[in-house]
DNA sequence: CCATATTCTAGACAATGTCTAACAAACATC
DNA sequence: GATGTTTGTTAGACATTGTCTAGAATATGG
């Protein structure tokens, strides 16, 4: 079973698609879920999700900035996508017809 | 935070309503979410919950049945629903847009 | 080359997920 | 009214996930 943060983490892949490199999904995150994490957390949970088969990296370009070593870029594979996709659908079903969490703001 | 399997059991406790104790909540996750889980496993989560005053208990009477001791039943408590809340509404934004199933039915 | 900025890795520890085994209390019955 | 059977709960152990800090690697600019 997926993680809260696995699942996060995972969307947050998808989300920033192109270049999915630590930094940009730790921005991603922050901005959009609101949530504080370290770069550090970012990058164990990305090196858990690849170990499972979940996501896939290569080595990208360094960026053009002032300077930094190479980034490592991530992709959701077909695995992560059914998994994650298995874990919202139970969200979903359990939280079906009661009014939690699906108020906007 | 709360972790994925918090989220369920919330989850489960409110669907059940009334009476809310061990066996209906497993039986609840089991049928819904088709995750096979131990009761230990129900009670432990329930227990942590209680501790962190998200769900609140009391003891029950004892079921009709052939025999069995009295069950302790569960509500969910106003923080455990702004929490809940709190964890969906999260899961939501991340997945808006994304063609990976969270969005309303 | 040396300093510095950026990204990544490793190791540690806390919180959550999960099971098995054991304990407790009601009921039926004899 | 002792006792065994049934149902429900607790406790303890261990695995997985969440999270941080500190440090190593690799670019670029002077």
């Amino acid at each position: 079973m997926l993680g809260e943060l696995e699942q996060i983490v995972l969307l947050a892949v998808l989300r920033v698609g192109r270049d999915a490199y630590g930094v940009p999904v730790h921005d991603e995150i922050q901005t959009r879920a609101g949530r504080d994490l370290t770069l550090g957390t970012i990058y164990k949970t990305l090196n858990r999700l690849e170990e499972k088969g979940l996501v896939l990296s290569h080595v990208g370009e360094p960026t053009a900035e002032r300077g930094g070593r190479r980034t490592r870029c991530y992709v959701v594979t077909a695995a992560g996508k059914r998994s994650l996709a298995a874990s919202l659908k139970v969200l979903r079903r359990m939280a079906a017809g009661l009014d939690v969490g699906l108020e906007p703001t």
